[in-house]
DNA sequence: TGTACATCAGTGAACGCGCGTTCACTGATGTAC
DNA sequence: TGTACATCAGTGAACGCGCGTTCACTGATGTAC
């Protein structure tokens, strides 16, 4: 939430109420009273709604993608391999994610909250354009987790990444009313790291029942 | 899509768009126009659009709620124990979904899309409204499932059924392109029952990892 | 240095549209006497 | 048996509202000569 331009402004505006209550609940109204911005300088800027929340994926998973694939290809050269654990690969994924928004540590969890909305998207225009166009270092990613887990066959391996992603997804992207559930029922307030400390080792269980790496 | 009075050919019809597109991306035109039903019979028979989606849910979790209460019972005075076990509980579940609308296999998948959008939902209506509803069969499976890992601490279980909860979710909420991504990546049809295979071990893996039963 | 013009970020008001909801009404069926 | 009335499912048309988008416009800054 830097104070600069307009565009800053809008794009960080819409990107917390989208994560708030989704891409058709989110009026550009509501978005731009709330950044004191014009109502056309959305249309002015972006041209359309929809290229404005095409603009706040993009201005989350570009810098992103760059440095995750920057971060696998240090790590290779590094380890001199030709593949990482398992373990290696969720760690790289979740320090990218924390280490490039260092100063807003919320700002992971609002991201996923938005990923898990644009797989459940209806038409699929988000879904689409955001494989065309990070599709690839997802592939290479997908790539280095099935070569983790050997012994478990292709098809398989990708079932469990998608349980997998789905239980980041759905944990993180209504994190809130979970955790304050939780402090309901145990007394005792959640931190964040806690609950993705317990997600990981859910996660890796569940990745390599079965396999011999 | 029995073809009896205008209440049901609403309640099939809004189920069917609700799980499609969402409950705000779904009109009352588009659902009485494709029920062959009048505009105004929504609110005549059911008051408004909120709650018609209430009444979409209850047709559908009441009978479900009373069959699992009665399968759950039916088992423990079966076993003569006073708990059962994780694949136990697990099964009795999807068995009471299926066995509920056996002659429509697809309702359920349809249903979990449903229960996935009422958890995204963001003002929380629909959540309050079934946990109000049906919380005491759920409390209920949650104590069961406690007791079915008792070397993890009920925290621990809480987060972890919640992870679970969002593999299975996520995965049969958004089952139809992932079963066509798995198609066309690896040249075979998955069957339904093929990814419920695969995911109940995974769900089985993640609940139990250092638990002692 | 001064003037004319182009560019560009931003604005205010209006546009048409689809939405959920309302309302006066119809026509069939049931009930009282 | 016949008549008056009540109930109820369903209808057609309109209501006001909030939406995304458009458009003519402003005012500041840069550029050419």
């Amino acid at each position: 939430m830097t104070q600069h331009g307009t565009v800053a402004r809008i794009l960080d505006t819409a990107e917390q109420l989208f994560a708030e209550k989704g891409f058709a609940e989110t009026s550009l109204r509501s978005i731009t009273s709330r950044a004191g911005v014009n109502l056309a300088a959305v249309n002015y800027h972006f041209g359309s709604k929809k290229a404005l929340i095409q603009a706040v994926f993009e201005r989350f998973l570009t810098p992103f993608c760059a440095a995750l694939d920057a971060a696998i290809d240090r790590r290779l050269a590094d380890t001199g391999a030709e593949q990482l654990s398992l373990e290696d690969l969720l760690a790289l994924v979740a320090r990218t994610a924390i280490e490039l928004n260092a100063r807003d540590p919320a700002r992971g969890v609002v991201f996923m909250r938005l990923i898990g909305l644009a797989y459940n998207e209806s038409q699929g225009h988000l879904r689409r354009y955001l494989a065309s166009r990070y599709g690839n270092t997802f592939a290479r990613l997908q790539r280095l987790v099935r070569q983790a887990a050997p012994g478990v066959p292709p098809a398989e391996m990708f079932w469990r990444a998608h349980f997998a992603l789905g239980s980041v997804i759905f944990t993180l992207s209504g994190l809130a009313p979970l955790m304050a559930i939780a402090e309901a029922d145990f007394g005792r307030r959640q931190a964040f790291d806690d609950v993705v400390q317990r997600l990981l080792p859910f996660v890796s269980a569940g990745l390599r029942q079965g396999a011999n790496a």
